[in-house]
RNA sequence: GCUGCCGUAGCUCAGCGGUAGAGCACUCCCUUGGUAAGGGAGAGGUCCCGGGUUCAAGUCCCGGCGGCAGCACCA
């Protein structure tokens, strides 16, 4: 037969002739909707629509509005970007360009790399081309002949991607007029179709094939959307992510700084610190009624402990380390009086140290699960790159916790802990939660046995909790498989905060113990588990989530008592004295300044609620309400606001 | 750590070989004003650090330190 089926998602068929290409199949169904088309679905694989049909199939013509669209809008934009490059710095050798969440991206290999002045011109050329319109042309070659012709040319690089593609791959090309790349595919029909909305965001430096024992090469980074309207939102929501900035939002609020000397570790301010008792507390509340019990341990010990922990191998690199001498006083001498021979280290975890109490006397089977929490401060020496305000810091506290339990109150401990993260997100107003399994990585503690056991725990754990989630091969940590739970802010992006990890290696390698019901002595299976993670970080989360605008029990400043005349001072210290007693973070502002300028003054530092107080109301022993955000002025009597006010800045819990 | 860009007043930034500037914030004075900036005056700087070029260096060059953006890393 020389007529396939094909099959339209409407479950409606039709016949047409074998080798008819996408395009052809999409004119016979009608005019305007081969205008729209730019790829063609076949049996739930994308293709280029000017691929012949062969066989019988299930297809669906995708047009620009699907979401498909989006990806093939951007590698193709990508592509063309490696062409503009490439015509405007000869010598430029391409790599792999592909479309990434919000753009695309290509990495070239130039002695010199690109700046910020080239994007402009790279820019104006990619419009040329994409105007020129040229046909996207696949191509299948002979493998050694395209290794041939890229080496000929001189890209190294994509005659390495083709010699290490698999044998059984069939080596694509794909043509836009006189330029080619290798490419899997598939592009829309023509450059045209890249359209107009698309921008060149940055350049950066990346590592050829992510490592960094590998070459530096020049990647330019660029956003594409479907229309010019949407690159426009996409624009606008980049600077109210700049507007949310904690760092930025941190000064301005007076909440912290960072400063050379202590470079990645937090000063925290009077302003910034009520946040953190406040969250803290709030925290603390919630274990002590999950029944958590809460303990502090050393900051610094012997690298013998870390060697038995097994950190000291791994991790060392990324642990301060202090050496065990007394220092020499003499001036002019060298620092140690001899060479040092013991270290101790600052603790870059808690778990270990947790393990100790856990040894102290002898624990029974009724004993468990041990619910051991800890503010514990800990420093990690992280590489200067990687530090980012609040969000990647040296010392850090985490909410941490270790619930030494038996195997078989693995299940039911890891309901109870989903339980509980979920509610504290609820009450810090996240309410979007993605679930991860991070299972085995390839440099690991423990028998391939113990790992099958602690995945399978954490499965039963998932199903049992009625979770959904998704697994990440390779992402768990180096004793044990993790869950990952990530949260999305009010501006779309996400955040992993809450972890629980399996781990059946510390207990062994510690020597924790417990007598069973039979009397013989027993391994307990370790859960370490944090929710906010890094209570810096998640502070910076939080003031970038409610862009500064924190909820009123979160708020450092929860009230300001601003006075309009000087005649009112008085009565807004007795005010400021009642809110306090009660409980209150307040301020008074008695300056010599007008109404106006103090109102858009509180505002701007985002303090919910000023009190405002004139000869009026000092008379009648009222206040007038201004809340954060509304124009309007509530008037009350003093003791009404006062109790509606610390009714509103109860925690959650 | 790697690549690129940047480092001037508390903050945001201008100045780019020829005696350090603006706005906001700060201090003082006038003003007591009813819900997002009242007026005036004043004070404030090793122009990140160290070398070099030059008659002369925030300004040009080299090295360090730090910040930012990616990359790599994140127990």
């Amino acid at each position: 037969m020389n007529q396939i089926t094909l099959t339209l998602p409407d479950g409606s068929t039709r016949s047409v002739a074998r080798s008819t290409t996408g395009m052809e199949f999409a004119e016979s169904i009608a005019k305007s909707l081969a205008k729209a088309a730019i790829a063609i679905e076949v049996n739930g694989q994308l293709r280029d629509l000017s691929r012949p049909l062969e066989e019988d199939a299930q297809v669906k013509i995708l047009k620009r509005e699907d979401d498909a669209a989006l990806e093939m809008i951007r590698h193709d934009c990508a592509h063309v970007m490696a062409e503009a490059v490439q015509a405007l710095f000869p010598g430029t050798q391409v790599t792999i360009g592909p479309s990434i969440e919000n753009g695309f991206y290509y990495d070239f290999a130039r002695n010199e790399p690109f700046t910020l002045e080239d994007l402009p011109k790279i820019e104006a050329k990619m419009r040329q081309i994409i105007e020129r319109g040229a046909p996207f042309e696949r191509e299948v070659w002979d493998r050694d002949d395209a290794i041939a012709f890229f080496t000929k040319k001189g890209e190294m690089y994509k005659a390495e991607l083709i010699r290490d593609l698999p044998g059984t791959e069939t080596i694509t090309i794909y043509k836009q007029g006189e330029w080619l790349d290798l490419c899997r595919g598939p592009h829309m029909p023509t450059t045209k179709h890249v359209g107009p909305a698309f921008k060149l965001m940055k350049v950066a430096g990346a590592y050829w094939r992510g490592d960094s024992s590998k070459a530096m090469l020049t990647r330019i980074y660029g956003t594409a959307w479907r229309t010019e309207a949407e690159l426009k939102a996409y624009l606008t929501q980049l600077e109210e992510a700049e507007k949310r900035d904690h760092r930025k939002l941190g000064r301005e609020m007076d909440l912290f700084h960072l400063q050379d000397e202590a470079q990645g570790s937090v000063f925290w301010h009077d302003k910034g610190y009520r946040i953190w008792l406040a969250l803290e507390g709030y925290v603390r509340r919630r274990l002590k009624n999950a029944d958590y019990i809460e303990v502090k341990t050393p900051q610094l010990m012997d690298s013998r402990f870390w060697e038995a922990s097994g950190h000291w191998d791994k991790y060392r690199e990324n642990m301060f380390v202090v050496p065990d001498v007394v220092p020499n006083t003499e001036p002019g001498q060298k620092i140690f009086k001899e060479e040092p021979r013991h270290f101790m280290a600052l603790k870059p975890m808690n778990c270990p140290a947790h393990v100790q109490i856990f040894k102290q006397g002898i624990k029974s089977y009724r004993d468990l699960p041990i619910r051991m929490a800890e503010f514990g401060c800990c420093h990690r020496n992280e590489a200067h790159g990687a530090l980012h305000g609040l969000m990647r810091v040296r010392q850090f506290t985490q909410d941490d916790a270790h619930i030494f339990a038996r195997e078989d109150q693995i299940e039911s401990e890891s309901v109870a802990f989903c339980t509980l993260l979920h509610k504290v997100y609820d009450d810090l107003g996240f309410r979007d939660l993605t679930v991860k399994l991070a299972t085995r990585p390839a440099v690991r503690a423990g028998s391939d046995e113990t790992w099958d056991k602690a995945e399978a725990g954490l499965r039963d754990a998932l199903k049992a909790a009625g979770l959904d989630y998704v697994e990440a091969p390779g992402d768990g940590a180096f004793y044990g498989p993790k869950l990952e739970f990530h949260i999305r802010d009010a501006i779309g992006r996400s955040w992993t905060c809450g972890t629980l990890q399996l781990d059946f290696v510390l207990p062994e390698r510690l020597d924790a113990s417990y007598i069973g019901e039979d009397g013989a002595r027993y391994r307990p299976v370790m859960l370490h588990r944090a929710i906010l993670g890094s209570i810096e970080r998640f502070i910076g989360i939080l003031i970038e989530n409610y862009a500064g605008k924190l909820p009123l029990w979160l708020a450092p400043v929860q009230c300001v008592v601003a006075t309009i005349t000087s005649e009112a001072d008085a009565y807004a210290l007795d005010v400021v004295r009642q809110l306090e007693a009660a409980g209150l973070r307040v301020e008074a502002d008695l300056r010599n300044e007008k109404i106006n300028y103090k109102v858009r003054e509180h505002s701007l530092a985002k303090v919910p609620v000023m009190f405002v107080l004139g000869k009026r109301e000092a008379e009648e022993k009222t206040v007038a309400i201004r809340r954060l955000g509304e124009e309007k002025q509530a008037f009350e009597k003093l003791d009404a606001a006062l109790a509606a006010l610390v009714k509103q800045a109860q925690p959650p819990y």
